[in-house]
DNA sequence: TAGATTGTTAATCGATTAACAATC
DNA sequence: TAGATTGTTAATCGATTAACAATC
């Protein structure tokens, strides 16, 4: 039991843990290293590697029992239970942020939305109304939020940045685009879809 | 000049290209390998080696012009020009994708919406039509398409890409976050927010 | 000149892979 | 038993880092 993975492991213990939710919503209870692989474009045996490192999960002949395996890496990454974000932004990005179930099925919970502009206030966002962010400050505290997710357009990303940081988040999460600008103790994240297609592209025309 | 990258590599080129556009979008003309490492989260050193393996493109004491090394960095991914992109599903995900600028930002254009949704014809998505999916296989050979694009819920995701795959495109980029199944001469990806917020969270509890 | 940053080396560490015994 | 898949080893390759000369 190692008392920090590195970012390496723990960026694919992160990975698999999403597959195997996953392939549990498809409703399947076993999964093997080279299905992992499939999903994940991650090496099989690194997969084995990774796993073995902390127990032996596996069945040989048989693979993995999602359910259990779930459990170990949860136990491992340390993020079993329920971790509260706030979603700043009600747009059409922020609305399907809202309604996907992808952060739902680790255990994220959106605790408000906010936004700037005064015509949205009230207006419904997956089940919550949208709020105006003088609230954001109050959200953060009452639920012990450390997890800040910016759905708004490039030119507004730095200022809600800003915002979050001023009201005690820890980790920007940044769907814009844009570049953000964090203090240390904070860590920003931003999303880049283009990227990945990118980088997919290149391995297609190569 | 090598023939092909190692995929390491040109993960991180094209990450290096993505802050540099947005950098050159933000009004920036220069930039440090330190500023791209605060951005990307990649060593500085690590950024300059991976450059200077394709050429001197930095100036000692000042950094790196944005505009030359996107120039640089399209060539040696050769992505430069326009990539036709087809995109399944004209929902709100669907919606905030063809309007985000972050696909047009690397020159991936939108040629078609389709959704199978018989209501949502004739709706406006970007600034397309929504056409019905029997329009696939047409919009994919006369555009060239070799980019699907998946933001339908994930019970439908299967069955899209499965319709995507047959109308020949190369390479589906999944949104639903539910695992899909492509033969072997495509590539399919899967965005996984929940995977990276899950690292970061690690990170932090940690 | 002084300060800053690149380009490059060398040394270390972790990732990757093939191969295969263990075992379900 | 036969087939499949895990767990593990050993060997290689690439990533990471510190250090520093080169030079803007």
């Amino acid at each position: 039991m190692a008392d920090r993975l590195g970012g390496g492991v723990a960026a694919r213990m992160a990975h698999y843990l999403q597959v195997l939710t996953q392939a549990k919503k498809a409703g399947r209870s076993a999964i093997t290293s080279h299905e992992i692989s499939e999903y994940t474009h991650v090496n099989a045996t690194q997969i084995r590697r990774d796993l073995s490192g902390f127990g032996t999960f596996g069945k040989r002949g048989v693979g993995y029992n999602v359910d259990a395996l779930i459990g170990e890496i949860s136990g491992i990454l340390r993020t079993a239970g329920q971790h509260n974000i706030v979603l700043v932004g009600g747009g059409r990005l922020g609305q399907a942020i809202a309604e996907a179930d992808v952060f739902a099925d680790h255990g994220f919970s959106i605790v408000g939305v906010v936004d700037s502009d005064p015509a949205m206030l009230g207006q419904p966002c997956g089940n919550l109304a949208i709020r105006g962010t003088e609230d954001l400050p109050m959200l953060i505290e009452e639920n012990q939020v450390i997890v800040g997710v910016v759905a708004v357009p490039a030119e507004a990303a730095q200022d809600v940045a800003d915002e979050l940081v001023r009201a005690g988040v820890r980790i920007v999460f940044n769907y814009s685009g844009a570049l953000i600008d964090v203090p240390p103790h904070v860590t920003a994240h931003t999303t880049s879809p283009a990227v990945e297609l990118l980088y997919a592209l290149y391995f297609h025309l190569a």
